[in-house]
DNA sequence: TAATTAGGCTAAATCGTTTTACCTGTTTAA
DNA sequence: TTAAACAGGTAAAACGATTTAGCCTAATTA
């Protein structure tokens, strides 16, 4: 249990003024209003007397506002997302905004309950990278004008605030550079569900790669990884791969889960990497520069990211009625580490 | 902006009820005060049909809580705290709060700045990994008998709740682990600020399995790595330390973003590990799994630590009064990868 | 001298809830 | 027959801020 705290209504009782004025005082209004210097400094005098400190629960209750930011993702441990959290939050506390973070595990309904959860919280924006392939949640929030700024994954139809990197091209890149150094035989793990963009456009990136270089064996080395099960899938798949006359290449990760999974393959299967096998994946982590094997990687360029999404999140806030949409698509960059491939 | 939502009051006008009523049937009080079935099911049906959601900042600000804990820690990108901070999340979703992280890059001010803040916007509860030393502020919490559990690190003096590992234990049994495979100048990084219980601890740890083992070079190979440029002073000292005739045999790294900065340290100046240098390090990544060189790891419970620290949270937050203080010390685990040390 | 203006301040409404205390009929018990 | 009990509700205060509209006095202007 909490002592009560002091309020506006202790500081004017006590100084023998109405609470409007210490509020004007306060929210610097007071030279607006006309209140006179000498009171001024009484009331700030008093109020470092009492350590009163304003209830931001009621100021925002009034104000309609909670000068709070929703960050939903899949899972704030993955170090792709906890970078970003970071980052986000450092930019919304210049402006005074504080961070609720919530995970959602993939599940579409979990994610419907924290947008409704966050909207009932009053938070002033949403910032999320969203598992949903059903828009309409999103449209109710459109349709009500809350700000709203979709990161890292796309809703296809879904007319809102984008951040992404153009992860078809990232894709084709990091595959292209595998068939370039000749392997010829290239899988690809993806992560279920499918259907988020991220993960279809990667897959689209790599297709296309192949089919560009005249590899034609379309997807037949193409996995779905359960999400929830990553490493027990990953390992089953790859042991599969990696045998017969036809075995596998080359392989690409289509995340940094997905790529840790198959390092752990690797090296439980003491394949050596590259002279077996070659490694790319999607994300790169701090870690995969000491990793072995080694992982050749697209980077994704989170600082820019989390910027451009607070832009458009703040100019959503800010305005008034509905504001115009704006999408960026970054770029991503292959960081090659020799080792990975030949 | 936003558009207006229906409250409490739509609900009550529509069906020509007051406004306690709907209230009443909203928190399942209506039995106790004896509303009828059908008026309780009427008020249902409407809520439904015009889709009411109670606006939780006017409950709250009733109610004097939140429903929201304060996580602070020094980065939450940091792996070690990303998962507290997502299973935290996990916890107290369960029980219907949710969590406003708050990195503070080990600044005290920034740290006191954040828990006054998070005071301010009426969290029932805080979660400190402190980087404090005064514990003023901390006294000032008590006082108001605000519910608080710090974790991780400890404050000496400080009379609260605390849920840590032994730090001291820790090391000793990663040096020792060292000094039994036989080496024997063994360097160990510290992170500054050093006054960091855990930090301390492990020094001490570090400095007692030296002594227990007839090592008695003391600190001389003790180095403490400043927070804020972690790569470039481990890079430093690391250089000298693998220098002239007394050079190390092996590392203790007193955290994971130390261990991961000597290991590119290593893979720099081309140190064979184990064979030239062994490594061993406080705190356990899954990438560690894959890193090369490999590394012996003193991992922490991490799930216990957020399940005994949010029991803790929530036996403060439903006492009234001051509530015993509790405090819990959890061991750790050595994960001893074969290549790391001789 | 009367009317206007300006300076300095305040009362009360409002945001959307919860909760306390009370109201109005009807039924039951004595 | 009357008081008590009960069923089914409501009005209004409270939480702690912001903001609108105006009040009062003294000074200035015509």
């Amino acid at each position: 249990m909490i002592k009560k705290k002091i309020s506006i209504n202790d500081i004017a009782r006590s100084l023998g003024v109405s609470k409007t004025l210490v509020s004007l005082v306060i929210n610097n209004k007071s030279d607006i209003h006309g209140i006179s210097k000498i009171t001024q400094q009484k009331v700030w005098d008093k109020i470092k007397e009492m350590n009163y400190k304003p209830n931001l629960m009621a100021r925002n209750l009034r104000l309609g506002r909670s000068n709070t930011i929703g960050l939903i993702v899949s899972d704030i441990s993955n170090p792709f997302y906890s970078r970003m959290a970071r980052h986000i939050e450092d930019l919304a506390e210049k402006k005074g905004y504080n961070l609720i973070i919530c995970s959602t595990d993939e599940k579409i309904d979990k994610e419907i309950a924290l947008i409704k959860m966050l909207k009932n919280r009053q938070v002033d924006g949403l910032i999320i990278s969203s598992s949903q392939k059903n828009i309409s949640e999103f449209n109710t929030l459109l349709a009500e004008n809350y700000p709203l700024v979709l990161v890292d994954r796309c809703i296809p139809k879904l007319k809102t605030n984008y951040v992404t990197v153009d992860n078809t091209k990232g894709a084709y890149e990091a595959v292209e550079h595998l068939i370039k150094q000749g392997y010829e035989r290239i899988a690809a793990f993806a992560i279920s569900p499918v259907h988020v963009s991220t993960i279809n456009d990667r897959i689209q990136g790599y297709l296309k790669a192949l089919k560009d270089h005249k590899l034609n064996y379309g997807n037949a080395y193409l996995r779905e990884i359960p999400f929830d099960n990553v490493k027990a899938a990953v390992k089953k798949e790859f042991k599969k791969l990696i045998e017969g006359k036809n075995k596998i290449q080359a392989l690409f990760a289509i995340n940094n889960n997905i790529a840790t999974a198959c390092m752990e393959a690797i090296n439980e299967n003491r394949i050596k990497v590259p002279h077996d096998l070659a490694l790319v994946c999607f994300d790169d982590v701090d870690l995969f520069k000491l990793t072995s094997p080694t992982i050749t990687a697209v980077a994704q360029p989170i600082d820019e990211i989390c910027e451009n999404a607070l832009k458009f999140l703040f100019a959503e806030i800010s305005s008034k009625g509905a504001a115009e949409k704006k999408k960026i698509t970054l770029a991503t960059k292959l960081i090659i580490r020799r080792s990975s491939v030949l």
